[in-house]
DNA sequence: ATAATAATGGACAAATATGTCCGATATTCA
DNA sequence: TGAATATCGGACATATTTGTCCATTATTAT
């Protein structure tokens, strides 16, 4: 039989996203107590796999989000006064680009206010409401709840 | 260069998914006036590919969201009495499955309140709007304003 | 200088989602 | 009954996303 995504299709964020997200807030972690880390130990620290992260971490670092240095000593880290301005919005955005800001959650050319799809309205409270929830909410805070022992990176 | 989702990620709703609201309100809109439709019509109606769009139907048949009868005459209508029934949360979790309702948002196992992950807070706020939205809109509703000229399936 | 270390970048591979083709099945009507 | 019509279902094809491999580059310390 035909078989769908059904059960399985991914909402909101890109798997790739996911690991930014997760691989940001760890680092953000380590370097409030002004600790480099290695990209064998984000894969660890959010369990993705080591090369892909990578490329993701990489991604990261061409958007001036996160800071690497080469060689021994080396590792990635974020700048102490990026932390407070950084937020998910800026991860997204690296990662898996604006459609969430402009795109028509039915798929038409773009969103349009003057020929709204079917579900314009339904959407546009939903998105503005996502929009300023990845925009207000910044690496810190995260990654101090993380540290607080609050949230889980992995389960 | 190693390239990304960037620019394109899709979020929300699966092409499939897309494709299978607006059939279904194109759908609804005909029965409204005792029309039954063609896939022909259908995958004219939303800009869809027609082999694709055959999937996507006989998945919301098997689900008993629309019907459909061979032959001449045949085509794929909505019982009556489903218009007011029928919301897109149905459409969703027939295509996307619930995904939506259940996973966690940053990928671990399941969404868990006991050992949520970073972003879980935040989420749970965006989910359940979204998730009320899926379960109160109707397909009559987005039918009606379809015909009123207010929204459009193409553009 | 050289060896060891860690990120970088390109090419490749696997998995999933999207899209196509075509024969089979059911229904209508002549 | 048989031809025409329309959905159904399986196999196949393409595109995109996710994941892997490995050689290169930059940096550090010996
Ligand atoms: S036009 Fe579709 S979401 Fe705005
Ligand atoms: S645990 Fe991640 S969204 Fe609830």
């Amino acid at each position: 039989m035909f078989t769908f995504a059904a059960e399985k299709y991914k909402i909101m964020f890109s798997k790739a996203c996911e690991y930014g997200i997760k691989a940001s807030i760890y680092i953000t972690g380590q370097s409030l107590h002004d600790r480099k880390v290695s990209l064998k130990d984000v894969a660890k620290a959010i369990e993705s796999p080591e090369a892909y992260t990578s490329k993701i971490l990489q991604q990261l670092v061409r958007n001036n989000i996160i800071h690497s240095d080469k060689g021994p000593t080396g590792g990635f880290s974020i700048e102490k006064n990026g932390f407070e301005k950084i937020t998910l919005s800026s991860i997204v955005s690296a990662i898996d680009g604006n459609a969430l800001y402009i795109d028509c959650g039915l798929g038409l050319k773009k969103c349009n206010e003057k020929k709204p799809c079917p579900v314009h309205n339904q959407f546009k409270s939903i998105r503005e409401n996502l929009k300023s929830m990845l925009e207000t909410t910044t690496l810190k805070s995260l990654a101090m709840d993380l540290e607080k022992g609050l949230t889980f990176l992995k389960r």
